[in-house]
DNA sequence: TGGAGGTATCATTTTAACTGATACTAACGG
DNA sequence: CCGTTAGTATCAGTTAAAATGATACCTCCA
């Protein structure tokens, strides 16, 4: 058992897949196949159910992953113990605010955590600018809600965020008539829709559309009794000095890409946080 | 940089010696010498100073062999966390009393954290069975000074055990008449030697010999004022209890070796166990 | 001055990793 | 119920990497 033999199975087993591993490690899949098996039989276990859909951890699968990715972080320390500074690379990631506002540093702290020879950067605007500059090569992935220049960029990673709608003290949420909708401008439709989604099976009653293109001021319009918004959840769980606000869970949630450019090689950084963010969830 | 390059150049480190650690891993010195160029070159650093006697470490050296030490006990303990029972080997080493006394339990303490999955036994008795043990393979390995039947033994690692003298309370340890030099019968010749040696450099005049076979009874005769002995400097400092004896550290210390069968593939719990013991050293 | 004991280099061989093509399996849609 | 899709397994053939063997080279020491 080496340590690539530990590299290529942790990738099998963070997505669940031969082929994703095959494809995301540069190999083609039989050969990913044929490793995992030779290291079940050299281990004298399986280490993945195969369904036909993907592959799953087996017991002793997550025993070997915890180890694989202890062994892998320190060979990773070690490396960066010389060269420092070529392997002081910089990573720099898009997000529309909503993201960028409590997610994004959330992750980049778990992150700075084992990669501490790297450096990180945001850059918070709309979606379409994060698009161009991505590809344009300004950025090295981009966090983006509903739909995205599927023929250029590619999604190799995503996740449900849950959101709240967000109300006034005492506001009353199910009376359709005199409700204001407030929206934001800067995350295109995803959150928009939600909510026209959730005035629409209200059936609410012509309601006010306000736009704002900050986060800032739509916690503030809320707080000062203008009308009733939607948010992520984490958002608000951050800023627990906002009440008086009333929030309601939706049980819909929406989903969130990381999205990259297609290419065949990608970064370093780019690859170490994709494999981050598959690792934490 | 694979865990097999971190195995090598573990060796090497330890064995201070491109060749030895080749001869050790069942390799070529030609493919030693340039695994660990490449090591070097895709660390950007030189990891070993070339002196015509071998190779010594550099401070990077030094840092890499940290992490190499650390990367390779997980990956043994994730390999040791399968097939439990098919590892769980017996290690039997022989050795001497005087070694057995406090040696031997002090390293196979420090062995035993680091590889929880061994068992591991000592025999005590006198050399030449233990010679003779080791030969039918009762044993994996030896502890003895002086010499021993190197056609068929071979020493994979020896040591320098400091010596010292040991006197009853206000025994006069320069005079040179009636002196009773207190040999043991278990450890061959090294010790008899060395206190003959310090008997004649002091110009004793027909010093009194006594024998005895254990290690308590040469205590307790040294104890009851009987004579002068020599004992092992670590044997000594793990009793203090056992004053009212004067002690005198000698200069010379004895040579230890430890010993094992010439062959070609030895015992994977043997491999650990010499392994461990240049670690430690 | 040449032998002993060590490392480096390089052309060649061997081994193991990787590929490409194909077979197999289960779910999914018509 | 049959073809399509999305996955894994197998196997013969290729390629790349590791290991070898021979040789060069250095330094100490007798």
């Amino acid at each position: 058992m080496e340590s690539h033999d530990l590299l290529i199975f942790k990738q099998v087993a963070e997505r669940q897949s031969v082929s994703k591993a095959a494809e995301n490690l540069g190999y083609v899949q039989s050969n990913i196949s044929q490793r995992i098996k030779s290291l079940e039989d050299e281990l004298g276990a399986k280490l993945f159910v195969r369904n036909n859909r993907g592959v799953t951890l087996t017991d002793k699968g997550t025993t070997l992953l915890d180890y694989a990715n202890r062994i892998l972080l320190l060979l990773d320390e070690a490396k960066s113990a010389f060269n420092p500074q070529k392997w002081r690379e910089t990573l720099t990631i898009g997000a529309p605010q909503t993201i960028s506002a409590f997610k994004v540093p959330q992750l980049f702290s778990l992150f700075l955590k084992k990669h501490k020879n790297m450096d990180v950067k945001v850059r918070t605007s709309d979606k379409q600018s994060l698009q161009d500059m991505l590809y344009y090569g300004e950025l090295d992935g981009l966090f983006v809600h509903g739909p995205y220049d599927e023929g250029r960029l590619e999604s190799v990673y995503s996740y449900e965020q849950n959101i709240v709608l967000i109300a006034p003290e005492k506001w009353e949420l199910e009376t359709p008539y005199n409700q204001t909708l407030i929206v934001n401008s800067f995350t295109s439709c995803s959150y928009r829709d939600a909510l026209l989604h959730y005035s629409e099976s209200n059936h609410f009653y012509d309601p006010t559309i306000l736009e704002f293109d900050t986060l800032e001021s739509i916690l503030q319009a809320v707080q000062n009794g203008l009308g009733i918004s939607i948010l992520p959840e984490d958002v608000l769980n951050s800023r627990k000095e906002l009440s008086p606000i009333e929030c309601k869970k939706l049980s819909e949630g929406i989903k969130i890409n990381f999205v990259v450019k297609q290419r065949k090689y990608q970064p370093h950084v780019l690859k170490k946080f994709i494999s981050f963010l598959w690792e934490s969830s």
